[in-house]
This record gives structure tokens, sequence and C-alpha cells, in this order.
DNA sequence: ACATTGACAATTA
DNA sequence: TTAATTGCCAATG
């Protein structure tokens, strides 16, 4: 099993209306290349088996090289799940981001 | 095998 | 508080 494989699968774990971190993949992954999982991502080879418009920065920003149509089409994504954004580009990680409160973090 | 790149994060100024 | 620098990991040239 290769690194990105495991990124995908953690990604495809990730429920509409939620969101997660690169950081809480990284960590789940057991890694602290954040930039790996990002990188994973940029290549996906598959935008339909893998969500990563649910996938956002530590502070619930957009990714910026979002490789399908800009930040605007990951948020217009976003929004059609229920994702609330309190920002321009900034989404509730509050209510959406799958918090390891509850030690639910993406299964593995 | 070496150097460079990249959808990030934490620290220092 | 915002801006710049350094650190990390994996993939690619």
């Amino acid at each position: 099993m290769t690194f990105q494989s495991r990124v995908y699968s953690l990604c495809k774990q990730v429920p509409a209306g939620k969101i997660t971190t690169y950081k809480a993949i990284a960590d789940t992954l057991g890694s602290k290349g954040y930039r790996a999982v990002g990188n994973a991502l940029n290549k996906n080879p598959d935008l339909k088996t893998i969500p990563c418009h649910r996938v956002v920065n530590k502070v619930g920003r957009l990714a910026l090289g979002y490789a399908f149509g800009g930040p605007g089409e990951q948020k217009m994504r976003l929004l059609s799940e229920g994702v609330v954004f309190v920002d321009e580009n900034h989404v509730d990680l509050q209510k959406c981001q799958i918090t390891q409160c509850g030690h639910m973090m993406i299964s593995k």
C-alpha cells in the first residue's frame, strides 16, 4: 500500500457535508509530511472517487492550486454538500471538520 | 542517486 | 497581527 493510496482511502471516508484537514490525514498516516498529503492529492487519479474538495488546510482555508477549476469550484461543491462557510474561503471547522475530539479520527 | 517541486504547518521577525 | 523563513514527506525530473 503506497502513501497516496492511504491518502485517497481517507479522503473517500470523509462523509458529505464534512471536511478534513491535511494535518489530520498526515497525522492519521503517522506522518508529519503534510505537504506529501497535498502532493498525493495533487495527482489524484480520479476526482469522482476521491473527494479532495473536502480536504482543507488547518485553518479551514480551501486549497489553492485545486486541480479542477480553482477554489471557486471547490467551494461550490462544499456548499452543495452542506458545508458551512465562515468566510469567503474558510469553512466552519467547528462543525464540519472531523475532529478527534470524539477521537473519531478518520479511520485508517 | 541527487536536486527540485508542491493542494501544508509551525516558528521567528 | 501580518509577513517571511524553515521544516517535513513523498513524488518527479
